[in-house]
RNA sequence: GGCGCCGUACCCAAGUGGUAAGGGAGCAGUCUGCAAAACUGCGAUGCGGCGGUUCGAACCCGCCCGGCGCCUCCA
């Protein structure tokens, strides 16, 4: 039974939708007005994790993930730039969509933008006014948040208490400070579209009530977001949605926590954030070693809590992921006649899902889900120094696909072990600082490339016979050279060797 | 000022009343010509501190210390 933290009641609740084994949820996306930081991909991912795994239980599952394409930050980008809001939105848009694919995470089913959705913010815009709870003022259109008892319920706040204009001048036209606005009029240049209220925009919030309730009606099952949306976004989406249908809107809200950078909350006041460009163009291993790397750090702490992101973080999780992978592409892969161990396997598989699945269902705790891999992982090894077919180890590597799809994990056939595998001359620079500092283009060759598959295996059997002589000088020789190059020597107990890069 | 979150071993990190998962790093052992990998073992009598409730608390309550977030755009 799954069980979902809802930061509506506060508490973990069982998952029930409102139609049996069909999920409806909506995920607050970006306003795309500049490239994507870590922080979007953790957000981004812990709900792509969230929609497979609900996939993964049998739900069929209908995911709306927007783009807001019509903001003040995107006019002043589009004005700084010279160019329209257009080619800002579309740009940006592009390069959410390269971004989070080289990350694996998966297109929703639905990405809706707010320049498509005109007529349906105008709408629910009139709704609200015939029904009390909003007024014009001039061309603009406010909620009047003293007609909405419920006010605060999702962000536990009082009115009284939000001591609004504190930090913002009050605008003497609202008739509460903390009214806001739903449809804005239209300043000469900017973006604007006709409307009962004049020629303008909408406000923040409109479009993603317009938005979800079109795509998944007035009622669905999970709305998300990362935590700093709770308060104004989806309290202001709640108030909006709820007071123009008098239903529930959506049942279980889901928010991620933040990456933090030393402890504190990534932002572009502080300089202290990373896009994930940046952080792919400056890894030091290849975009799906690097891709996986970042799902599985991403998904090494609960989604609700804070991740600090760092050098080090991302080199724990690459060593973690050196010991599984090695398993996968290395050991899985060799072939054996022995099958003493097979008729454990089935039984290791199955451990593994139930744990797997234990821990995802408890309000998807993906750092359990990611120990249950480990204990196979544990399994799969021992059984291996006892004897496992080539049949089985075909259907252990399976096991791991199968499951860690859920994550995205698992999937790829090679990996990079061996971190002097670049070039010597360009010196190894972590991301964090390579980023800080700023290190220029760096033209660093693949040092083991320039070794073929089958020269390699010259090497290796030149190696054997060294060996069979007895002379370890030359044997040693040949290990340390092919090490040079980035190439890891194994030999085996029965007298051959494996390799890996 | 209001609301909220967090503090678990060297590092990361699960665990919300029943006696501390997992990973990384480290050390030791098995194997090996050596090495690597794998496996085995070691590692918090204690979960920021002090009290309290309870047969029993990392988990509940109170106070304190430390860190952070939101209340303005923000994943």
């Amino acid at each position: 039974m799954l069980r979902i933290y809802n930061t509506l009641t506060g508490k973990k609740e069982p998952f029930e939708p409102l139609v049996p084994k069909t999920a409806r949820m909506y995920v607050c996306g970006v306003t795309v007005y500049d490239y994507c930081h870590i922080g979007h991909a953790r957000s981004a991912l812990v709900f792509d994790v969230i929609r497979r795994y609900l996939e993964h239980s049998g739900y069929c599952v209908a995911f709306v993930k927007n783009f807001t394409d019509v903001d003040d930050k995107i006019i002043k980008r589009a004005n700084e730039q010279g160019v329209s809001c257009d080619q800002i939105t579309a740009k940006f848009i592009q390069a959410y969509h390269d971004d989070m694919g080289r990350l694996g995470v998966r297109p929703a089913s639905i990405e809706p933008k707010a320049t498509e959705h005109m007529a349906d913010i105008i709408e629910l815009t009139g709704r609200l006014i015939t029904k009390g709870l909003a007024y014009q003022v001039d061309g603009d259109v406010y909620f009047d948040v003293a007609q909405y008892p419920e006010y605060g319920r999702l962000s536990k706040r009082r009115l009284e208490d939000l001591q609004a204009g504190a930090r913002v001048d009050v605008d003497e036209r609202k008739r509460h400070p903390m009214d806001f606005a739903l449809w804005k009029s239209a300043k000469p240049g900017e973006p604007a579209w006709p409307s009962p209220w004049g020629q303008g925009r909408p406000g923040w919030h409109i479009e993603c009530s317009a938005m979800s309730i079109r795509h998944l009606g007035e009622m669905f099952d999970i709305h998300g977001g990362g935590m700093d949306l709770i308060f104004p976004h989806h309290e202001n989406e709640i108030a909006q949605s709820c007071g123009a249908t008098g239903k529930e809107f959506a049942r279980y809200w889901i928010h991620n926590g933040f990456v933090q950078i030393n402890k504190e909350k990534m932002s572009k006041s502080l300089g202290n954030f990373f896009t994930i460009r940046e952080i792919f163009e400056k890894s030091e291993w290849s975009e799906e070693v690097t891709g996986e790397i970042l799902r599985y750090f991403l998904l090494s702490t609960h989604y609700h809590g804070p991740l600090d992101f760092s050098d080090q973080a991302l080199s724990e999780a690459k060593n973690t992921l050196n010991g599984l992978y090695d398993l996968l592409v290395t050991r899985l892969a060799e072939p054996e006649q022995n099958s003493t161990a097979d008729r454990e396997l089935d039984g290791a598989i199955e451990k593994c899902k139930l744990a797997f699945q234990t821990a995802m269902d408890d309000d998807f705790n993906t750092p359990g889900a990611l120990a249950a891999f480990q204990g196979l992982k544990t399994d799969i090894n021992k059984m291996l120094s006892q004897g496992l077919s080539t049949e089985a180890r075909q259907i252990a590597r399976q096991a791991f696909r199968t499951i860690g799809n859920v994550f995205g994990l698992f999937q790829l056939d090679r990996w990079q072990f061996n971190p002097t595998s670049r070039i010597a001359t360009s010196e190894k620079v972590p991301v964090l600082e390579s980023l800080s500092v700023g290190v220029g283009e760096s033209a660093t060759v693949l040092k083991s490339e320039r070794f073929s598959d089958t020269e390699i295996e010259t090497r290796i059997a030149e190696r054997i016979e060294a060996k069979r002589r007895k002379d370890f000088k030359r044997a040693d020789e040949i290990r340390a050279e092919l090490h040079s190059f980035g190439i890891i020597i194994e030999d085996k107990p029965d007298g051959t060797s494996r390799w890996k890069r």
